[in-house]
DNA sequence: AAAAGTACTATGTATGACCAAGTACCTTAT
DNA sequence: ATAAGGTACTTGGTCATACATAGTACTTTT
């Protein structure tokens, strides 16, 4: 049990949220998240993202068109699909609860 | 991949932290954990609180002792160590880096 | 004594982040 | 042309942990 292992706990669910947000903004791809995910110090890495978003698309909240580029092979732009838009309106609720839960119990010092 | 399920992910690991937290304040006992944290709406059930409080307990951040109850059998009442102090600071500063975070991206809508 | 309630324990399941290689394709350098 | 390096994505495995479920042990109430 160390400190580390309990940051990646709390990492998980909110990386989720956060990749559909980024992905509601306009099509992406995986490095353009992965930058803005590091830029965000939400450290990520490419073994995490990867499989994170093929489950999302596995589960319809995404889809992809495979664009051309020019500097090197082609890449999966991600969209949200309307089950993915609902689903994310879903989990913010769920995360501002979690923030004031959270407030709630940690406010308490005496 | 359901909505429910996510939001299970997402507590994952600030359960934790919360845990940590109300017994910093404190000795208790585990049902007076488990009424505040539903009062919070952080929804915890007996089976996640025991096995998470051993765990800790195991891991040298918490201590108890054993007390005599007028109704019913002694409870195991919870008390930080120097140790548990310790990785609780460190899990306030992740809580909240994870938590501007995620502002970072989630306001970055245009 | 039996029933009901409280506090805690033990075992098993499922999920998901991360790791570590590996594949495939593209561009650039020689 | 061919080799080297980079980019984008895949795959298989490990580990930690929340939750479900069932069970133990002790107490008070009826």
């Amino acid at each position: 049990m160390n400190l580390e292992n309990t940051q990646v706990q709390m990492r998980k669910g909110i990386l989720e949220y956060c990749i559909l947000h980024i992905i509601s903004r306009g099509e992406v791809y995986a490095s353009d998240m992965l930058e803005e995910l590091t830029a965000a110090k939400m450290i990520v890495v490419e073994g995490t993202l990867y499989p994170l978003l093929t489950r999302l698309k596995n589960a319809g909240l995404l889809e992809y068109k495979w664009v051309e580029s020019k500097s090197g092979p082609p890449r999966k732009y991600y969209t949200l699909t309307n089950m993915g838009k609902n689903f994310l309106d879903g989990l913010s609720d769920t995360w501002k609860d979690l923030v004031l839960s959270t407030q709630k119990i940690t406010n308490n010092s005496k």
